[in-house]
DNA sequence: CGCAGTCATGACAGCGCAGTCATAAGCCGG
DNA sequence: CCGGCTTATGACTGCGCTGTCATGACTGCG
């Protein structure tokens, strides 16, 4: 009367029914599930063939309280759409398939309560094994934070928001771009290049200003205001029509893609030409940035390496405590030169 | 000698921890922390003081093993930083945040080898109370997956791509709203419209393709040939230096903004102009739709409201197993009219 | 005042694994 | 041919929580 597993047949098998059927012990099963050595070749087929049989998946739950690892990375996202973001979390998706661990994802809204730490925490609280943070923006409450986080950490794209314990860097120095970037309309000749910048509470928008700053220092031309954006294309219109008041621009470095293209349909508006009368360079290299009009000049980032990269460090993190950080090798970034941007006059 | 925990410094609290500490029994701790009914406010209070100053927190693996909940869902996504796919993510991941659950998320890249079997596998393997599937493409794989799928599943944006048992769809008809858009086009006084689809493996495609379709044949028009992209705007590019051998083609719908702006590009490069020549009507209103030259007619999806519809529905089904789905309420779509479309000649 | 019913709490077991240690078998060299 | 090694396996225990049940205190009511 008894069925085979003695265990209703809703019920999940367990290690021990594949071990029964395999007639081996449960430790076995085990060992055989975790890839462990001493394990014959022929005990290793029978286990696996058992658990196949019976469909056997093993409980996660109770590995990760038995082991005390979960095998997975918790992303902290700005919960956005942005394309820059949004191609750094699907960079991260992509990475973190290759190691083997799970992505557990929490996203912080800006202007939200809790902010950064209260999503590192409820990560914390899922027990993941190491955290990755996208794009921080400033915020308080880093220093606080700091103390409850007890896994290693990797920061993407920006200087790490606090200074915790096991906190790594990966990704790339966006500044550099920025300046590369505004050197480029130096060299086309325009006398000095506005800026377009994205919110300042983002690392990445304060990077690539201080990059555009640089760029212009070092050539010893004047600063002009900057505009400040909301890195969205409706900003960047808004920016657009303020810039229309200053007759001697010729050329402007938006912080992205989206608000070079409200900036140039601002332009257009206005009717300034682009590039004849002012040349437009942006950042990220949206997949419409090529086919917009005109085709725009900007910064493609690098995001899968970036990730690839990072998670490489993180995961070194993670299973050597106590190492030294691996170096982390900066991905390359280039800029592509398109219709938007062109010597002045 | 014995510090007061008995254990090394370095370990993590225990809720027994808490109960010495509080002066009350692991259990009650376990009851105040899950806002069980029969604590008394006093013994709550002490609870929690005693929690907050161990920075107690509980350990979800024993908690899921204990209860064999794990308090999760997964969620499937593409890969792709496509507008429409990341802002649905972002949706379910805000609409998550709600229910109090936790978001695990895996993707399938296209023409990967597990694909969503794979990635839904993975998912259960991770032990999740529920999946969502957002945008599904077509493959096969699905008849043997859904016998092993014993959680809910809530399918995004599509009809369901396997019939597993607890599916249900949430999300809207996109279809209807891609008829609608053609409907635009025809009542401006166009005599067909023209079509750029995105790839036919997405059912939002198919969706679309068909509502394009059955728009034609309510008014009896004629079907020009179909021009199907990649969702992308090189791939609309490329079909549009296709559709400019037609001399009578005077409106196209096609099945993204992105693919739009590559046609607008192609189109201006033919010397047709938008919208005097050719109208061009795109669908998901991306961020830089309305700031495009000329800004571009599109259909706004309300991915929040998708996110939230479904995950209620799916949550619904997680707690009340069993019971029948929830019915779910088409969220509102729209029509935005901006300047790339309007009336021939 | 006594009994049933509510409320508040604790003791205990067990969830399904992995870690530790014990054990047995094979293998080698002196 | 025996002591010491490597290899292969199992018994047992415990990870930290939740579920079940028992227990006692307190309540109301006939």
């Amino acid at each position: 009367m008894t069925p085979v597993a003695g265990r209703g047949t809703g019920a999940a098998p367990r290690s021990v029914d594949v071990a029964r059927l395999a007639g081996v012990s449960q430790k076995t099963v085990s060992r055989v599930m975790n890839d462990e050595p001493y394990v014959s070749e022929d005990v290793r087929r029978r286990v696996l063939a058992a658990a196949g049989e019976l469909g056997y998946r093993s409980n996660n739950a109770a590995r990760a309280l038995a082991s005390g690892r979960t095998r997975s990375i918790g992303v902290v996202t700005l919960g956005t759409a942005l394309y820059g973001p949004a191609s750094l979390l699907m960079g991260v998706e992509r990475a973190v398939r290759d190691t083997g661990y799970a992505l557990r994802v929490v996203n912080t809204m800006e202007g939200e309560s809790a902010g950064i730490a209260g999503a590192v925490d409820s990560l914390l609280d899922q027990g993941v094994d190491g955290i990755v943070i996208s794009e921080p923006i400033d915020e308080e409450g880093g220093a606080e934070l700091s103390a409850r986080v007890d896994v290693p950490v990797l920061v993407l794209g920006a200087p790490p928001p606090f200074a915790a314990p096991h906190v790594v860097t990966g990704g790339i120095v966006s500044g550099q771009m920025a300046r590369a970037a505004t050197e480029h309309l130096l060299e086309l000749g325009h006398t000095t290049v506005h800026h377009l910048a994205g919110p300042q509470r983002w690392y990445s928008a304060r990077d690539r200003l201080e990059g555009w700053r640089a760029a212009l220092a070092d050539h010893g031309r004047a600063e002009p205001p900057v505009v400040e954006g909301d890195w969205s294309a409706a900003s960047g219109y808004a920016a657009g029509r303020e810039l229309l008041a200053d007759p001697a621009l010729t050329a402007v470095f938006a912080a992205n893609d989206d608000m070079a293209i409200g900036l140039m349909r601002a332009l257009a508006e206005g009717g300034r030409r682009v590039p004849e009368d002012v040349s437009v360079v942006g950042f990220d290299d949206t997949p419409v940035a090529a086919y917009v009009t005109p085709p725009l000049t900007t910064v493609r980032q690098p995001f899968d390496a970036m990730a690839q990269g990072g998670l490489k460090l993180l995961v070194h993190a993670i299973e050597n405590p106590g190492s030294d950080p691996l170096p982390m090798a900066d991905p390359p970034v280039e800029l592509v030169v398109r219709a938007s941007s062109a010597a002045p006059r």
